[in-house]
RNA sequence: GGUCCCAUCGUCUAAUGGUUAGGACAUCACCCUUUCACGGUGGUAAUAUGGGUUCGAAUCCCGUUGGGAUCACCA
C-alpha cells in the first residue's frame, strides 16, 4: 500500500455543487489511480454559517456519487491542537497580534486602492508599543493575530499549472485567528494535513495565493509541504463564474434523473483533451486519469450539456448497471433504454407492455385489417415480418403509412423501440385488442 | 489598482518553428432499420488583434484588446 493520502475538505456552509464536486472528484481519482486514501475533513471552522443539515447532505452527495471516504476528521474537533501549534509560532514571531477592527481594515483597503495601491495589511501592529497594546487592552479591544509571511519568492511546482512564483511581499499576511479566538481555515488546514499526512492537495485555482501563503505554514510548523494541483476554474456559460453554477446542486441533478457516472464522467473529462463519454465505473475512469491532458484555460460548464451526455450514458447504459434499481429484465431493457431520456423513462415502456393502454386509432379499417391478419402465438423472429408483409399485400401501404398508425395503435406513442422488439413483450392479446381500438 | 492565469471550429481541445490546422460533442446530409428513435458514414465550421524574431509563426518575444482569479476577522 501506498502513503499516498488525499482529501476532500468542504466546510458545511452550503449544498455541495458543480465546483465543490468536481474537486472531490479529482482528489478522490487521484487516490484510487495511486492506490491511496481518500479522506474526508469537515472544514466547520466558521461556526456562524456551519450547518448539520449541509454536512448531511455532503455525506449523501458523496455517497450517492459513488466517492467512498476511507477517513474522516472534523476541524472544530482538534482546536486544542491547534493552539499547541499556535502557542509554538507565537513564541517564534510567525503570528503576531493585531488590533484593528474590521472597519478599520476596510477603510485602510480602500484608501491603498484609491490610491492605486494594493490592498495588502501594512503590519502596523507589529510596530505597536507595549504601552499603546495596554491602551487597547483597557478599551476591552481583543486581538485578531496574524501569519508573518517572509519576504522572498514563494515557489512550487504544481501538478497542473507547472511551475509557480509568488513574491511574499505582495501577498499580505492573512488572518488565522478571529478576535473571538476561533481559527479562520488557513492555519487548521495546514496542520490538518500535516497531521494526517496528506501528500497531494487538488483544489480550484481560487486557492493559489493561498497555497503561497500555507507553503510557509508548511515550513513553519516543520511539516513536508504536499504536491499541489489548481484545477483551472469552470464557468458558466456566459463566461462569468456565475452564482447560478454553484446553486447546480448535486442533489438537484440526481433528482432530475442525471445518473452519479454522467456527472463523474463528465466532470472530468470537461477541459480536458480527452473525448467526453460514458464511463461506468469509477475504476476505469481513475485509469485514465492525466492532469497533462487538463487545459489551462476555464471551461464552460452547462447544464444542457450534462443532461445531453447523460441521455447519452442512458442510452449505452449495460443492464447490469441498472439491474438493482429497476423491475425489469434484461431483455426488457436492451429494447428500451435507446428510447430513454433518464432511467426512470423506463415505466412508460413498462407500462405500455404490461399494463392497459388505450390505444391511438387513426384509420380503424386500416388497423382492424391488420388485427384480423396479426398470427396466433407463439411468436418467433419471423412472425413480425411475415405479418407486417401481409399487411402490405392487403393494404398497399408501406413505410411511414404502414408503420406509423400501427404504432400509434398499439403504443399510443409517436415514437419509439423498434416494433418487431416491442411486439413480443407487450404480448397477442393487448396488440390484438388494441388494434381493435379496444383499451388493453 | 497590485499580483497571477488564460485566449484555436458553437463547445472541450490537439498540433512543444514546417500539418490540406487533427479529434470529440453539438449541428447538417446521407445510409441502415420496410416508421420514429438507436446505430453507421460523410460534410460545414477555428488560430482575438498589431508589431517584431525567422527562409518559415497557431506555436517564440513585445504591445493592444478581451476574459478570469486573488488581494475577507469565508473556505
Amino acid at each position: 500500500m501506498s502513503d499516498i493520502k488525499v482529501r476532500f475538505a468542504p466546510s458545511p456552509t452550503g449544498y455541495m455543487h458543480i465546483g465543490n464536486t468536481r474537486t472531490a472528484i479529482f482528489n478522490w481519482l487521484l487516490a484510487k489511480k495511486l492506490g491511496g486514501k481518500f479522506m474526508l475533513r469537515i472544514d466547520d471552522t466558521d461556526k456562524e454559517r456551519s450547518r448539520k443539515e449541509y454536512e448531511d447532505a455532503i455525506r449523501e452527495s458523496l455517497t450517492w456519487l459513488g466517492l467512498k471516504w476511507d477517513e474522516e476528521a472534523r476541524q472544530s474537533a482538534r482546536v486544542t491542537r491547534y493552539q499547541e501549534v499556535t502557542a509554538r509560532l507565537l513564541a517564534a514571531g510567525r503570528i503576531y497580534p493585531c488590533y484593528e477592527t474590521a472597519e478599520e481594515l476596510d477603510i485602510m483597503r480602500k484608501k491603498l486602492m484609491t490610491k492605486g495601491l494594493p490592498p495588502i495589511y501594512d503590519r502596523s501592529a507589529l510596530k505597536l508599543t507595549a504601552e499603546q497594546i495596554a491602551l487597547y487592552e483597557k478599551e476591552g479591544r481583543k486581538p485578531h493575530y496574524r501569519f508573518k509571511l517572509i519576504d522572498g519568492d514563494i515557489v512550487w511546482n504544481d501538478l497542473i499549472r507547472g511551475e509557480c512564483r509568488y513574491d511574499a511581499a505582495k501577498l499580505g499576511d492573512p488572518v488565522i485567528i478571529r478576535a473571538d479566538g476561533s481559527y479562520l481555515y488557513h492555519l487548521p488546514s495546514v496542520i490538518d494535513d500535516f497531521d494526517f499526512g496528506i501528500t497531494h492537495i487538488i483544489r480550484g485555482e481560487d486557492h493559489v495565493t493561498n497555497t503561497a501563503a500555507q507553503i510557509q505554514m508548511f515550513e513553519a510548523i516543520g511539516g513536508k509541504t504536499p504536491v499541489f494541483g489548481h484545477l483551472p476554474l469552470l464557468t458558466g456559460a456566459e463566461g462569468k463564474l456565475s452564482k447560478r453554477l454553484g446553486s447546480v446542486g448535486v442533489l438537484d441533478l440526481r433528482e432530475q434523473g442525471i445518473e452519479a457516472m454522467a456527472i463523474c464522467s463528465y466532470l472530468t473529462k470537461l477541459g480536458t483533451s480527452d473525448a467526453i463519454e460514458p464511463f461506468y465505473d469509477l475504476q476505469s475512469l481513475a485509469d485514465t486519469l492525466d492532469f497533462n491532458k487538463l487545459g489551462r484555460s476555464q471551461p464552460k460548464f452547462s447544464e444542457a450539456d450534462l443532461a445531453h451526455f447523460n441521455t447519452h450514458l442512458v442510452r449505452n447504459m449495460p443492464y447490469s448497471f441498472v439491474a438493482d434499481r429497476i423491475d425489469s429484465d434484461e431483455t426488457f431493457w436492451n429494447a428500451v433504454r435507446g428510447n430513454l431520456t433518464i432511467v426512470s423513462d423506463y415505466k412508460q415502456w413498462k407500462n405500455i407492455c404490461r399494463c392497459a393502454v388505450t390505444p391511438i386509432i387513426e384509420d380503424a379499417a386500416f388497423l382492424s385489417v391488420a388485427a384480423e391478419l396479426l398470427p396466433a402465438e407463439p411468436w418467433n423472429e419471423d412472425t413480425f415480418s411475415s405479418w407486417i408483409n401481409e399487411i402490405k399485400n392487403r393494404t398497399n401501404r408501406k413505410g411511414k403509412d404502414l408503420f406509423h398508425p400501427l404504432r400509434k395503435a398499439i403504443t399510443a406513442m409517436d415514437d419509439g423501440p423498434e416494433l418487431k422488439i416491442l411486439l413480443p413483450l407487450i404480448g397477442y392479446s393487448r396488440v390484438h385488442s388494441r388494434l381493435n381500438g379496444i383499451a388493453a
